[in-house]
DNA sequence: ATGTCTTTGTGAACGCGTGCACAAAGATGG
DNA sequence: CCATCTTTGTGCACGCGTTCACAAAGACAT
């Protein structure tokens, strides 16, 4: 998992907690390849191993939509793969702009996740003239000039941030005043936003950061009590978790091949 | 924010909370801020707004490290940047290995942020013969074959997963087989690993989808209840929330300039 | 030395999220 | 039509995380 959450205190939206929205998304996934092996119908508990989470919690995280199961039988995953759509608004064309085309921005922009879910990149926005009509993605590089324009023309009100930390809030700032309501913000800093406007975070070193704490503690663990396991050796209980969650039908992130 | 979060069922480790360790990098962050431009001490009040957080919460977290402040004047930042960076582990050498150079895959290997906190790029690893050799961030690419040697000659227990969402589960597997022990994940899938293994998950699909969530909850409300505002006028209250964390010393994630 | 003022550190209450365990619902077979 | 078996949907209890509110601690001035 990444950091994120900047939301508004706890509004759960209508009802559903927000830790049942940030798992729909898995959900829709796991379904979705279900849906690519023609698979009719699926148990709570296939879906659950599947995405990697609990049956009971899958079921309640369903319950707030509705209940959509058969009980005997399980769920209807086409049924389940619009519901779940839907109330994520994914049947709705989202026409997204990414500001910063460096490697990461470049990244966003090829990532095929994307589109498949509704995502439309309407521009890449650049605000280094050199870059300026480049083509990325098959998209052509715009200038920061023209960011509002292409806010407003393009009725986005979903903007990606992946410039560098010190132009993010300037950004910020005219996404915002342009339309935009809602941000992903890949920069390293924390951005102040008018009320009404959501903003998530991803910053990869805070990822990592805390898995070093936790490969420390499993370091001073292993020193204080047991015999530092032989490296090469597969660590500790090495059985257990040897169910393998079908491969994903989704298109990967990036790179050649 | 990210997603992550496929940690040990709630193994709060050696009575830190995990919510707080995940927090602690945020600290950290604006504390090298001040501590470039030399600020000596700050309060909890202070450094929770550049931080994004609520003071009461700051308080309690740092306490969870010891009694590090001084009542009636606030926390010395040299001290506590010093404190942080042991408890997370930042204060030894992190080889890290990165899989998966793409774009994505570069611009990890590019990011600065990663240096300044520990963290040293050991090698970067590509399934892709005509990658080979090929120089990113000034290191070369070695070739996939080369992973179980790569891992153990640099005693890398940290890895990053960039790949295609195909060759994640593979590379996962023998990254833990070669000793490699945290792993973050970018690659759209639920790995499956052994007991004792960490991983996190970035995820960059399921943050826009959450965003759509909410946008479509907003543009919801809008029709229901009041008129639409005006797009190109900032939303709601635009007041509050003027007050701006001062920007942040962090190397960028990608970018020109 | 004493009083005042600032800011920390934390006890306690509250709310959300999780997981158990089971009753209700429906499928399936005879 | 009845019995059995599977699987959902959920009531309930528990634990973590957040927030409030305040007492204790120290700085600082007089």
């Amino acid at each position: 998992m990444a950091t994120g959450r900047t939301h508004r205190p706890a509004t759960r939206s209508r009802g559903i907690p927000e830790a049942t929205v940030a798992r729909l998304p898995l959900y829709l996934r796991a379904l979705t390849a279900l849906s690519e092996r023609s698979v009719p119908t699926v148990s709570s508990e296939e879906l659950a191993t599947a995405a990697g989470v609990n049956s009971a919690k899958l079921r309640k995280d369903f319950s707030y939509l509705g209940s959509y199961g058969t009980r005997g039988v399980g769920y209807d995953v086409e049924y389940l793969v619009y519901q779940i759509s839907r109330e994520l608004g994914l049947t709705q064309d989202w026409p997204v702009v990414i500001v910063g085309i460096g490697n990461l921005g470049a990244a966003l922009a090829n990532y095929g996740g994307f589109a498949s879910r509704g995502f439309r990149v309407a521009a890449l926005i650049d605000a280094d003239p050199a870059q300026t009509g480049k083509l990325v993605a098959g998209l052509p590089v715009r200038h920061t000039d023209e960011l509002e324009e292409i806010v407003d023309h393009n009725q986005v009100s979903i903007g990606v941030i992946a410039t560098p930390a010190g132009a993010a809030q300037e950004v910020c700032d005219r996404l915002v005043a342009a339309g935009v309501t809602s941000i992903l913000n890949f920069a390293p800093t924390v951005l102040s936003v008018p009320d009404g406007v959501d903003v998530r975070k991803v910053d990869l070193s805070i990822e990592l950061q805390i898995l070093a704490f936790h490969e420390q503690r499993k370091a001073g663990e292993d020193l204080g009590e047991a015999v530092a396991a032989a490296r090469g050796a597969l660590p500790k209980t090495a059985a257990e978790a040897v169910d393998r969650p079908g491969p994903d039908g989704d298109v990967p992130a990036v790179m050649p091949a």
